[in-house]
This record gives structure tokens, C-alpha cells and sequence, in this order.
DNA sequence: AGCACGCCGACT
DNA sequence: GTCGGCGTGCTC
């Protein structure tokens, strides 16, 4: 049932052929996908004669007492015999005329179907925020805003009579109707939601009814506020400059004619200081026309210097040749190093194409934090770049949308939803860094995983996808098999650092059905080293009496950063997530007795005990005063906040002028581009952030990178640990030597002997995945096993735990697929919702029979909402 | 999602 | 008896 059982995509294949005048003159019917959550299916509405309609076609029609957003699916020559002809209503209005190729119909019901949500949800993301609007409730004071008594007075309503009367009209309401009446009267226009009125004044309706019997207020319906291209008048000169003309008139004429024969009339009013009622004889006359015409609300970026291609080095040469002879759909993972110019390879691959009237996708975690990358992409290709996130205004999205329409032929940078932008003639599709996580949406449904539908719609569209990444997700590292031919091919592993001997090598899974390539690009541009991480071990650093949250060799570093005149970057890893307990003098973590996986510290009220949790299987223990293995009284559980650091770098190094870049001082429109400007400038000496430095930043003044406390990452209480942590030390690392000083990193660390650390001092992708893959191999893990996470939430802490326990107890009958848990989720209550999860485990060849998830969904009352996970990234 | 309808307990 | 709570089902 999520997919509605609508096979759309032959019946949108537009035939241009087909006759024109029969389809509108005999299709009188039209079968809408309505945007409504509790709809099934499809519903019939009768077309006006005047509206002509094509399937994909976004429609506002009137849905019960509402007015919503609909997709027309198909046209009808009669409306279903069993359907009664009075209750078949007519389509209200187009909103906008569609866009839909079957490829993309074809894409939109692969994820409804893959992630279990109903198709109308997933059409929601791919539309632009506005275009399917829902009409709303909402109460007003009668005869606007007055004096209380005035209201009263002017309106003769039924029944009030007696309120006329009285000294106080409104001693006659009841409590619940002053109430309303008074929330009205405090808003300035004395209007609000009826849903807002019911969620602040208990039983709200009944109050309302009150007032609305009085004739106090009145209930309307706000039709949908949707989103519309803006529309300008545009003057354009028609006639050659005659002698039945005024001296005032020639002038405009004139200056039309200097701009080259058109103008917005607004620009020509103001230039000419003229009103409008002169253009309107010179339309009489014949010599001009005014024409609407849509003008685009595009986001402009900043004016930028052109820019050619660069040249390239031997890798990125041979790498870029193999895109460009691909032909049609395959899978291509660019594995760089940091600052080995995968930029320039995109920018090159992509060039030829936009000559060739194809159009790129270029996916990017989070659009804010790149603005190098957009400005790069602007100075190529000027304005055929276009941006697509949600931080644009709805207007601007929209827009950007409708030119994405054009197929004109161009380049979109966007975020995971921009996987779905509506480009015909695709040519390419690059998913940058696309090991980020935030390429995943956890909520709300569908959960949908940017590269994997970046994957279906290359294939759909029959054009590469190319993945880059300076540490490949496992997932993309196995699906191109990239450990078979860096195996295999042993030049590319000398390219590295030396490493210790791998271990034996873990069974190679299948080669992969598609066609794929491993390409690499071993060697930073122009020859620059890695640069050298170097690993304290702060147990020694406490054994030796520092106390500070700085080793000896970082404060050295600092110092020299200062007199050396250059610049570093600290990074935080973010404080509410590392909520794991180790030992200060030993760095012994407790870890789950059955799961292998750290303890999770929780202590959600004052007087609470603390205790420790593990989030796969739910076994809990209290929080020990003592180190288990050492006995040492240092155990607690981690935490270095970004405060806590500045205050110690102001202690230590007060002529240290610092730059904080989290999501505190970045929270405004264009923060990044102002402080990463800041530092470029030289107006500090040291960036101390968070997860953001981690992403594409290129400063190539910086020489330092330090890490606080590497730990708070590698302990994380979830299966992806240890490749989240290696992506992000080494991705921050990275960031380090990219200029013309060489780089140096210092990575502080409870856990020297971490796989994780000595993977990321030797810079060694390679062999961190070997024994990575063995891990998750072993247990069934991604991208070996496959995982659904079912999200439970309530507000009601005891209800949430029994559905979960009994939901669990349901599925655990089954034998072909693993039940972990139920748990509660780390962070048990978020925005005053108790939140329990159940993890389903299975092998992906052998698809078993999955739950019915309806028949789950009837586990839960009411009150219980369950959300399904497909491929889950936060387990937390 | 809204909004009806319809079925139960607590008051005039 | 009516009013008002709330669960159930429908919307072309």
C-alpha cells in the first residue's frame, strides 16, 4: 500500500502525438494523488472547461472541508461506475504545470517503495516547499480590531441583546470563551490558527462556539498559500520611431530603443521619471508592447574573477579520462586524499557536458560550509551554477526549481534533497565527501539516503555517478570494490605512508553487478606532503603531572604558531554526544558485557542515579566509583566542551586571537563565508571549532591542526565508530599543510593503542578497512548485513516501552531476520517524547520476508508514533 | 490533517 | 434529559 499501487510512469510518458484535441475535449476526468497522510489512493475530479491538464500536472482541489495540493495522475474518458457522479467535485486550479519524465516517476516510487513510505510523502520532498499547499482553520475578531465594547455594540448578534445591557459584556462568557477572546484581542490582528487556539486554551472549540454563537468571531478557511513565479511587466518596442509622436514620448521611445529595444517598466518609468499612463498610448499607438513575464528570485552570488581549467596532475588526468569515456550508467568512487583536487576533477568532467546541452548534479553535505566549492563552481561556469538548499527563501527555491525545468543546460550544487532536482538531460551526477552522514535523513520519513538514490537515478537516467571522498564510506569502498583493486594493484598502496602488514584479507564480497570504478588519487596537488600526525598519549601527560587539557606538545605548537606568524586549527568533537566512561589514569572504557559496544552515560534527572546503558540490548549497570581494571578514582565520563577550551586558551595564551566556528557563531545566513574570510585575512591566529572544520575547508595558511581529545569520537556507542571517527580525524587532519608551509597535526588521546589512531597516524585508508570490513563481517554488520531501525516515540514513557517490548515479542517469532533490542534511544527524551528503538538485522542477498509493517504499525495505540529507518546511520 | 458522526459519563 | 468528552472513519 505505500506505493498507492499506482503505476505512473507509462501513463506520463508524454506523446506529443497524441491527438490534442481529443484529450481535452474528451478526457473530462482527471485521477489525483491527494496530499493528505491518510489517503490511500487515488480520487476522481472533473475537469472545468477551461483548465486543460496533463498528468504530473500539481493541482490545488477541494478535499472535504479543505482545499489541498494534488498531482494529477491520469486522465479519464468516464469516471469509475462505482463511483456515485454527485460526489465527483471539480479541480480548483492549476498550481503548476509538471515536469515528470517517466525516469523520474520511475525514481520517486523506487524510494517510496525501498524506505515504506506512501509516494505522496516522497513527492513532497522532490517538490519545492509551497507547491502543495493545504488550506487552514483559522478565527478572527468580527469587524476587526476595537475597543472591546465597540465589537460588542456595532454587532447586533443574535442573542446579545442582554450583553448590551451589561456594564461588562463579558462577565456573560464562560471562562473558556474569555479565554479565546482575550488571546484574540492581544494579537494585533486578531487572528490566529484555530489549531494554535486549541494547543493554548483547553477545549478551545467550545469557547469558540460560544463567541462564534455571539457573533464575536468568525471561523474561515485560509486557502493554501502557495508559491508563484513572480511575475513583471516587461516593455518591449515594436514600431519604428514615427513624427505622430510627442517630444515626451520620443524620449521614451528613445531610451527604450538605447537599451536595446526592452526594459521592465518599472526600470523605464524610473529612468524616464514618467508614469504609466504614457505607455498605455504608446500601446494604443502600436508602438510598444507590455507583456507579464516571469522573473527568476535566483540567490546571486558574490561577482568572481573567471576562471579556466587547471592542470592537472598525473592521477587527476587519468582519473578524469576515465569519466569521460564513460558511456551511460556506472558507478565511480574518486578516493583523494585531502587536498588532492578532486574539485578540479568535477569541474573538468563536467565541462564538456554543459557544451554537449547536458545539465550536472553536484550533492554536497551542507551547502553553508562550502563556500569555496560554490565559488569555484561560479567562477567556472558563471551563471549556469545554481544553488539548491533549504536555507533559501521558498521563493527562491521555487524558482530555482522552475529553471531547472528549462533544460537549459547548467549545474546544480545542492544539498541530499537536491538528489531529486528536476534536470532533464542529466549527464552527470557527483556526490562530494560522500562518506557525510548528513547525506542520510533520519526524519522525517522517507529516511532516504542521498547516495542511494543518487545511485537508482543514475541508473534511471543512464549517466555516471561519481562519488568523492578523501575516506570513503565502507559502503561505496565495497560496492566499487575498491579493496580488490587496491589490492591488486600495488603501486597505488606505496603511495602511502608504510604500513605494518594487513591482515589476511577478508573474503571479497561478489564483484558488483554494475559497472564501476575504483580511481585514485593518491598525492596532494603540486606534490605537497601529507602532513605528519603525531599521537600524545594523555595518560602520560596526567602520569607526568599536566593537568591541562593541553599536552606539553600541542602548548609548544601553539606557542611556535604565535611566533611563527601562522595558523592552526583546534578541533572539538561535540560535546552531547560523548557521553561515553573511561578512566583518566588507565583509559580503560566500560563496554557493554554482550555487545561490544562503550556504555552510554545517562542521567536524565538531579537526583537520578547515574547509570550506564547499552542502546543495543538495554543491559545497564551503575555508574562504578572506581576503574574496574585499575582501580583509580579518576573514571568519569567524557565531556570537553568547546568553553571549557577557549577559557584554558585564554589562561594560557591570551595573545592568541581566536575564531569559535560551531554551530553557535555560524547559526546566520553567510557566517561561515564572513569568519572563514576573517581567518583568511589573518584577523586571527587559531579556529576552534567542531564536526563543521571536518568539511572541505581549504585554508592553505594552516600548519596546525590539533586535536583536543580524540576519545569522545572513538567511543561512541554504535557500530559506526570507528569509521565515523577515522573519517573525521583524518578529514580534520587534512585540513593541515595545504599551502606552500608544511602541515603538522597533533592528535591528543586516551586510547594510543585505538586501531582507529593508528590508521589516521599512518594516513592508511587501507588497512583501517581491511579490519574494519573483517569486524562488520563478523557481525553481520553494514554493508554485509543490512539494518531497519523502527523509531518508537511517545510521550508517555511507560506506553512507548510496553508497544516496543511487545512489537519486539511479535517480530522475534520470526527466524530470518536478528532482533536487537528494544532499547531505549541515548537521549531517552527529546522535546518531551520518550524514544525506544528496535534494530532488525538481516542478510541483504537472501531478502527475507520483512515484517508487515502495517500489521506493526496496529501494535502501537494511539499515542505511540513509530517511524522505520531503512539503512539507519544514527543508532543513538 | 481536518472534520463529521456517534457513543459514553457528568452536569443542569 | 443535554452537554461535552473522545474514538472512528471519510474525504473524489
Amino acid at each position: 500500500m505505500y506505493i498507492n499501487d499506482v503505476k505512473l510512469s507509462p501513463l506520463l510518458v508524454s506523446e506529443p502525438s497524441q491527438s490534442y484535441q481529443s484529450g481535452i475535449t474528451v478526457n473530462r476526468w482527471v485521477e489525483v494523488l491527494v496530499d493528505c497522510p491518510g489517503s490511500t489512493g487515488l480520487f476522481t475530479y472533473r475537469l472545468p472547461a477551461q483548465l486543460e491538464i496533463k498528468p504530473g500536472d500539481i493541482l490545488s482541489v477541494p478535499f472535504g472541508a479543505q482545499q489541498l495540493g494534488a498531482i494529477a495522475i491520469r486522465l479519464l474518458a468516464q469516471p469509475n461506475v462505482d463511483l456515485p457522479p454527485e460526489k465527483i467535485r471539480e479541480v480548483e486550479d492549476i498550481v503548476s504545470v509538471g515536469f515528470f519524465p517517466s525516469a523520474y516517476w520511475e525514481l520517486l516510487n523506487r524510494v517510496a517503495a525501498y524506505y515504506y513510505t506512501p509516494l505522496i510523502q516522497v513527492i513532497r520532498v522532490a517538490l519545492p516547499p509551497g507547491l502543495l499547499g493545504r488550506s487552514q482553520r483559522r478565527i478572527r475578531l468580527v469587524g476587526g480590531r476595537g475597543h472591546t465594547s465597540t465589537a460588542l455594540s456595532t454587532r447586533g448578534a443574535v442573542g446579545s441583546s442582554y450583553l448590551l445591557a451589561s456594564p461588562d459584556p463579558l462577565a456573560f462568557l464562560t471562562p473558556t470563551a474569555r479565554q479565546v477572546w482575550e488571546l484574540l484581542q492581544a494579537q494585533s490582528a486578531g487572528d490566529y490558527s484555530f489549531v494554535y487556539l486549541q494547543q493554548k486554551v483547553k477545549s478551545a472549540y467550545r469557547g469558540i462556539r460560544e463567541l462564534l454563537r455571539f457573533g464575536l468571531v468568525e471561523s474561515y478557511l485560509e486557502p493554501p498559500r502557495l508559491t508563484r513565479p513572480k511575475l513583471q511587466k516587461a516593455v518591449t518596442l515594436t514600431g519604428t520611431i514615427d513624427h505622430d509622436l510627442t517630444t515626451r514620448q520620443r524620449e521614451i521611445l528613445e531610451v527604450l530603443r538605447r537599451h536595446g529595444g526592452e526594459l521592465w517598466q518599472n526600470e523605464l518609468l524610473q529612468i524616464c521619471n514618467a508614469s504609466s499612463s504614457i505607455l498605455k498610448t504608446l500601446t494604443q499607438k502600436g508602438y510598444i508592447v507590455i507583456e507579464e513575464r516571469e522573473i527568476l528570485r535566483t540567490e546571486q552570488g558574490p561577482a568572481l574573477a573567471g576562471d579556466g581549467a587547471k592542470s592537472l596532475t598525473v592521477a587527476q588526468a587519468s582519473a578524469l579520462e576515465t569519466i569521460q569515456t564513460l558511456d551511460g550508467f556506472a558507478e565511480v568512487l574518486l578516493h583523494g586524499v585531502t587536498g588532492s583536487g578532486k574539485t578540479e576533477v568535477y569541474l573538468q568532467a563536467i565541462a564538456p557536458l554543459l557544451n554537449q546541452g547536458k545539465s550536472a548534479l553536484v550533492l554536497v553535505p551542507e551547502i553553508g560550509l562550502t563556500p569555496q566549492l560554490t565559488d569555484r563552481f561560479r567562477a567556472r561556469f558563471g551563471n549556469k551554477v545554481s544553488v539548491y538548499h533549504s536555507a533559501l527563501s521558498d521563493g527562491e527555491r521555487y524558482d530555482t526549481w522552475r529553471q531547472m525545468l528549462t533544460g537549459e543546460p547548467q549545474v546544480v550544487i545542492g544539498t541530499r534533497s537536491a538528489v531529486f532536482a528536476p534536470l532533464p538531460n542529466l549527464g552527470l551526477i557527483i556526490l562530494d565527501e560522500e562518506h557525510d552522514s548528513s547525506f542520510k535523513q533520519d526524519s522525517p520519513i522517507p529516511t532516504y539516503h542521498a547516495r542511494t538514490v543518487a545511485q537508482w537515478r543514475a541508473e534511471l537516467e543512464n549517466c555516471p555517478l561519481v562519488l568523492g571522498s578523501a575516506t570513503p564510506s565502507l559502503e561505496s569502498w565495497v560496492s566499487v570494490g575498491g579493496m580488490r583493486e587496491q589490492g591488486e594493484m600495488g603501486e597505488m598502496r606505496e603511495q602511502y605512508p608504510p604500513h605494518p602488514p594487513h591482515p589476511p584479507h577478508p573474503p571479497h564480497p561478489p564483484h558488483p553487478p554494475h559497472p564501476s570504478h575504483y580511481l585514485s588519487l593518491p598525492e596532494r596537488i603540486n606534490s605537497r606532503p601529507l602532513p605528519p600526525v603525531e599521537i600524545v598519549d594523555m595518560r602520560q601527560e596526567l602520569q607526568q603531572g599536566n593537568r591541562s587539557i593541553f599536552s606539553r606538545s600541542l602548548q609548544e605548537a601553539l606557542q611556535q604558531l604565535q611566533e611563527r606568524k601562522q595558523q592552526g586549527i583546534l578541533f572539538i568533537h561535540r560535546r552531547g554526544h560523548s557521553t561515553f566512561v573511561s578512566c583518566r589514569s588507565c583509559g580503560y572504557v566500560l563496554e557493554c558485557p554482550h555487545c561490544d559496544v562503550s556504555l552510554a552515560y545517562h542521567h536524565t534527572e538531579e537526583k537520578a542515579p547515574e547509570l550506564l546503558r547499552c542502546h543495543y540490548c538495554n543491559y545497564a549497570r551503575s555508574h562504578p566509583k572506581f576503574c574496574p581494571d585499575c582501580s583509580s578514582p579518576y573514571l568519569k565520563f567524557f565531556g570537553s566542551g568547546t568553553q571549557r577550551v577557549t577559557q584554558e586558551l585564554a589562561r594560557q595564551f591570551p595573545e592568541l586571537r581566536l575564531i569559535r566556528f560551531d554551530s553557535d557563531t555560524t547559526r546566520n545566513k553567510g557566517s561561515h563565508r564572513t569568519l572563514l574570510t576573517q581567518f583568511a585575512n589573518g584577523e586571527a591566529d587559531l579556529l576552534v571549532g567542531t564536526q563543521m572544520l571536518t568539511k572541505g575547508l581549504d585554508l592553505p595558511q594552516v600548519t596546525l591542526v590539533g586535536v583536543v581529545a580524540a576519545d569522545g569520537l572513538l567511543n561512541l556507542s554504535d557500530y559506526r565508530a570507528s569509521e565515523r571517527a577515522f573519517q573525521t580525524l583524518t578529514q580534520v587532519a587534512g585540513r593541515a599543510g595545504r599551502g606552500d608551509d608544511p602541515g603538522r597535526v597533533i592528535v591528543q588521546t586516551y586510547t594510543t593503542e585505538h586501531q582507529v589512531i593508528a590508521a589516521v597516524r599512518s594516513h592508511d585508508y587501507y588497512s583501517f578497512s581491511q579490519a574494519e570490513l573483517e569486524q562488520r563481517q563478523a557481525l553481520n554488520y553494514p554493508p554485509y548485513g543490512r539494518l531497519i531501525l523502527l523509531r518508537l516515540s511517545s510521550l508517555d514513557p511507560i506506553q512507548v516501552q510496553n508497544t516496543a517490548q511487545i512489537i519486539a515479542t511479535t517480530l522475534s517469532t520470526e527466524e530470518e531476520f536478528e532482533i536487537l533490542g528494544p532499547a531505549p534511544a541515548s537521549i531517552l527524551r527529546v522535546a518531551n517524547r520518550y524514544r525506544w528503538q528496535i534494530l532488525i538485522k538481516f542478510a541483504p542477498d537472501a531478502l527475507p520476508q520483512l515484517p508487515d509493517w502495517e500489521e506493526v504499525r496496529s501494535l502501537c495505540p494511539q499515542s505511540v508514533s513509530l517511524t522505520i529507518d531503512v539503512d539507519p546511520i544514527n543508532i543513538m
